[in-house]
RNA sequence: GCGCCCGUAGCUCAAUCCGGAUAGAGCAUCGGCCUUCUAAGCCGACGGUUGCUGGUUCGAUUCCAGUCGGGCGCGCCA
């Protein structure tokens, strides 16, 4: 719709400059919704922005620009308003139009090419497997998720990425508590490990090593993604990301084998994360594990790729590498003088190991804790002087969940002790108020989960409010199929113009709005304005509904009528789908 | 001390592709609407110096500088 205001601004100025009227190359102008309704339905600045360089007052570049505006349909009128704003007052026709095009999309309405099936990798979570995923990993999963489902409805190929920190410190700290408890030593004992893990699942962990158990967790090794990496060089985007086959690690049950036990744990604990992550509608394309990135050399590569560029030196024992060149505040160390890496150097391989398969985009979502990581990550993989563009990766950081019940903050979790899990909060609120109200706030400010309010079922809770808009269309068509009236389609375009009144307008644009507000929260990384977007829709839905009885005994005002019931209902299903939160038939 | 994020109605938050017109919702409070497709809904009222001070310009919640308040990060830990 907007697409449509612009071709004809465009025309209009390619018009005058050919005639010589206009002396000035077109401006990057914008065309926006307008606030109120006084100042018609979309308005442009372009004349504001052409005033200066022409140094013509802004209302007489307007009216130019105006006089030689084409003629469309889809415009009923044009204004010029303030300053020189241009204001576009849409016919009805043009928002019938917009209705006939939801009903022939339908599940498709709202979706684009604007990827262009190009390849865009998000990465989220990336939980240590060391213990249950918490409020915050609950919140990556949510805005790392929806990111990935607006990218595909967009026309990217999407591919979802866990990374696992799996060779470091925090695994030997696992397996010695998970040992520490096989030989019944608890927390409170002067000789359980300094940092080990306290919590209840320790405990679990060890009875099931004891009993011989055998535990399924995602795909093992880093060939998966090696695999991956050469077919996605070859043909740019794999027509799907291969099936992650499982792995099986049964326990060793000897008390004394501590790399039995950290396998069996680490395999154990990503089991129980795959588990939550499944059933918070979350799945992943790829899995990958840090330790692949050392079995494989990758870590040394990019040692001396560095080196060869010229952008690593020796001090103190240690190899530095020079990140202040490339805008970090500090130099790096990568490689201790006790010959081991530092944690950051596998970071680079892993994301050049993202850049060499091809990721046109990648999306790195972290804990705004980790924020730190992010010019140091990118200094790396400038220091390899590859063409790595300076803003690759993009990062979403997320700030701290609090969870709040009966006024209270809950800060403890049966399972894990010390915070509230992913599975808390699944029980607590349920998977659809979940996903909704840790996606509903900008990721970077902090997020109050207050779960009453997620479980309350009334006007309160803004995800029953949609989902009961949705309901409420499914209801209407239950009432035609019980009465048995049908809905004609090809009648019901022709009648559109029945449809009259301020509430059934408010519907329709609320709806015209959406293929927009998808985009924008897709190329700004905001998951929050869809949230938001089906808030507003809903409303502007249910105020009709209440204004306006839909089955009526005129078959070309009912008709017009359940169409754009119909069409609501597309686009609240469509962009619930979007959040990865359900549809309802029924409440 | 340095860096990053946040500060908008009593509360929770928006403000659309980095500048637009009279800053919007919901909750709370007060007052109304169900013999009609689900009242899990709707209508109305009340509520603001966008933390503060400057600057940039036709125009600032938005950009810049400073300042105050909250959060986070500044390791040869991950």
């Amino acid at each position: 719709m907007k697409d449509a205001l612009h071709d004809l601004l465009l025309h209009a100025l390619d018009s005058l400059r050919r005639d010589g009227v206009l002396d000035a190359p077109a401006p990057d102008f914008v065309i926006e919704r307008t606030r109120s309704r006084e100042h018609g339905d979309f308005a442009c600045n372009v004349a504001l922005l052409l005033a200066k360089p022409l140094g013509r007052n802004p209302r007489e570049v307007a009216e130019t620009l105006v006089a030689a505006l084409p003629k469309s349909h889809r415009v009923e009128r044009v204004e010029i308003a303030g300053p020189g704003f241009i204001n576009f007052f849409l016919s009805d026709a043009a928002w019938h139009e917009e209705i006939r095009r939801v009903l022939h999309e339908g599940t498709q309405y709202g979706h684009s090419r604007s990827g262009a099936g190009r390849a865009v990798g998000i990465e989220f979570v990336s939980a240590n497997p060391t213990g249950p995923l918490h409020v915050g990993h609950a919140r990556a999963a949510a805005i790392g998720d929806t990111l990935a489902r607006l990218h595909s409805a967009t026309g990217w190929k999407v591919y979802r990425e866990f990374y696992y920190n799996d060779a470091g410190a925090q695994i030997q700290n696992l397996a010695l508590s998970v040992q520490a408890r096989i030989k019944g030593i608890e927390p409170d004992d002067p000789r359980w490990p300094a940092d080990g893990y306290r919590g209840d699942y320790i405990r679990d962990l060890a009875r099931d090593y004891q009993s011989g158990a055998t535990v399924e967790a995602g795909h093992p090794t880093g060939d998966y993604n090696r695999e991956y990496s050469r077919e996605l060089a070859k043909v740019d985007v794999p027509e799907a990301a291969p099936e992650v086959t499982g792995y099986r690690v049964t326990a060793g049950q000897d008390p004394d084998d501590l790399d039995a036990i950290r396998d069996f744990a680490v395999a154990w604990l990503r089991r129980e994360q795959d588990e939550d992550l499944r059933a918070f509608g979350v799945r992943f394309d790829v899995y990958f594990l840090e330790s692949s990135l050392y079995t494989e050399g990758e870590v040394l590569r990019v040692i001396e790729r560095i080196a060869q560029q010229g952008h690593s030196y020796e001090a103190d024992g240690a190899l530095w590498l020079r990140a202040t060149d490339f805008g970090d505040d500090k130099d790096r160390v990568m490689r201790k003088s006790d010959g081991t890496y530092t944690y950051f150097v596998p970071d680079v391989a892993y994301h050049l190991s993202k850049w060499e398969r091809g990721y046109k985009r990648a999306i790195t979502e972290l804990g705004a804790d980790h924020h730190g990581s992010l010019a140091r990550v990118r200094a790396g993989l400038q220091a390899l002087d590859i063409g790595i563009p300076k803003d690759w990766p993009e990062y979403v950081l997320h700030q701290m969940v609090t969870v709040v019940k009966g006024g209270e903050e809950v800060k403890i979790s049966k399972r894990a002790g010390s915070y509230v899990t992913l599975r808390d909060l699944i029980d607590m609120a349920g998977i659809d108020a979940a996903r909704y109200f840790l996606i509903a706030r900008k990721s970077d400010s902090q997020l109050v989960f207050d779960v009453d309010l997620a479980r309350a079922q009334s006007n309160d809770n803004p995800v029953y409010y949609i989902q009961y808009a949705h309901a409420r269309v499914c209801s209407v068509q239950r009432q035609m199929h019980d009465r048995s009236i049908l809905f004609e389609q090809h009648n019901a375009l022709k009648h559109l113009d029945r449809l009259r009144g301020e509430h059934a307008r408010a519907v329709m644009v609320e709806i015209s709005r959406f293929p927009e507000i998808v985009e924008a929260s897709t190329a700004n990384r905001e998951p929050h304005l869809l949230a938001q977007y089906l808030r507003e829709l809903a409303g502007a839905f249910h105020v009709w509904y209440n204004a306006e009885q839909f089955l009526v005994d005129d078959e070309d005002l009912r008709n017009a009528r359940v169409a754009l019931a119909f069409a609501t209902r597309y686009v609240l299903a469509n962009g619930l789908g979007m959040l990865g939160v359900s549809a309802p038939l029924s409440m």
